[in-house]
DNA sequence: ATAAATATTTAGACATGACTAAACTTATCT
DNA sequence: AGATAAGTTTAGTCATGTCTAAATATTTAT
């Protein structure tokens, strides 16, 4: 049996992998989880014992094939449900992760099979984040974050990279969502802030919203 | 906060006090969670303190007008989701009783509105039992257990008040469902066993299955 | 290469929710 | 009424997952 405490760690741990090259280290899961680095020490050597991860004390930590496994189909959940609230309850966006983050600890296999069914086998979620399949493999998306573009090219948005409500809203307002045609006009060396054009209206956002955009280039 | 342990014992609370009149022992909790009554002892002084119950050493436990709140909203998110597995993803109404427990425990009023909307504001789970208002009424069902029918009364199952997956299995191995009209033809008074008719076959059951299945007369 | 800064682990506590064994309260039987 | 049985609570222990403070290891800077 794996604990919601565990399955929070493992997740934490993928997430951080998909950032960043390399192993992962303490101090990275405390900030991703919100807890101190003692804790996340004591919680590695449980993990460590159960064969979910590889972990060398002060060499930071690697997911195990098992532990991979167990936090992709977390990731699968999370999505899945995400979609399901979107798609089917009429959720907003960026009202969805919460509730998700309730929802992916749910133990049923069967249930994911069956809602993965009624929502037509969706290949992204309301972000844009592809959703994993039922054997573990996660679809590269193909997609720039908006500020590493160059000036005046034209693209999509195709997903983004931050689920919370308060970035969403804000993409909300500026009238940002899956699908928006953008044209990166200017980059601001002085704060990396962007000049970009959406439905032939001239917009301004900082280098923080802009790294959160995912792009394919048209 | 209430913890998940704590809305268990709530759960199990209001359980006990809809189908026995009077206060809960301790005891009766004890059997019905599956603990000891040693346990239980120590979460009622937790669930004193919250004010979730009244409660006096060795006198027995009833819920406050918060912990009853409490406890049919959780039996309402129960009936909710056990409708929503059967009618939306398709699972056979034996099957949902452990996910639905999971389930009950998501923490999102929003989430329950939705999917109140979403499945069209259902008034019975799959069970025939009533779901629980958002202002807290049960509607009574105005049914009789089979085995309190006197010998020639026929009569329709609304529903069954036992949810447990070998149960109900043997009931759908009997051609028994909601709707199923049925008529009592004898009681055997030695094991209160009970010869019935139902789709013009006579079958046999025992007491114990009999008391579970709610009757409207005819 | 060593000192200082940063990162990580260990030690010792705490809250939660469970357990067993023992003590206590209430109910029942004669 | 007193003895016994049944039910309930208390005391002491344990595992989980957290914390702070202190100790130790690693990295960076001079």
């Amino acid at each position: 049996m794996i604990t919601l405490a565990e399955e929070n760690y493992l997740k934490a741990i993928l997430s951080i992998s998909l950032n960043e090259e390399g192993k992962v280290s303490t101090n990275a899961i405390a900030n991703e989880i919100g807890t101190s680095a003692a804790s996340v020490s004591d919680m590695l050597k449980k993990l460590q014992e159960k064969k979910f991860i590889k972990y060398e004390k002060y060499k930071g930590v690697e997911l195990s094939e098992s532990g991979q496994n167990k936090a992709i189909n977390i990731l699968r959940k999370h999505r899945l449900w995400e979609t399901f609230l979107v798609n089917k309850l009429g959720f907003n966006w960026s009202e969805v992760h919460d509730v998700a983050e309730q929802l992916e600890h749910i133990q049923s296999a069967e249930l994911i099979d069956r809602l993965d069914i009624f929502l037509e086998h969706p290949k992204f979620d309301p972000h844009g984040e592809p959703i994993p399949t039922k054997e573990g493999e996660i679809a590269s998306t193909n997609t720039t974050p908006l500020n590493e573009l160059q000036v005046n090219t034209k693209g999509k948005i195709m997903g983004v990279s931050l689920d919370e409500k308060d970035f969403l809203d804000y993409l909300t307002k500026l009238n940002i969502t899956i699908g928006t045609e953008i044209t990166l006009l200017e980059k601001i060396s002085f704060d990396k802030s962007l000049s970009i054009k959406i439905a032939n209206t001239k917009q301004h956002i900082s280098n923080d919203v802009a790294k959160h955009l995912l792009i394919k280039i048209s």
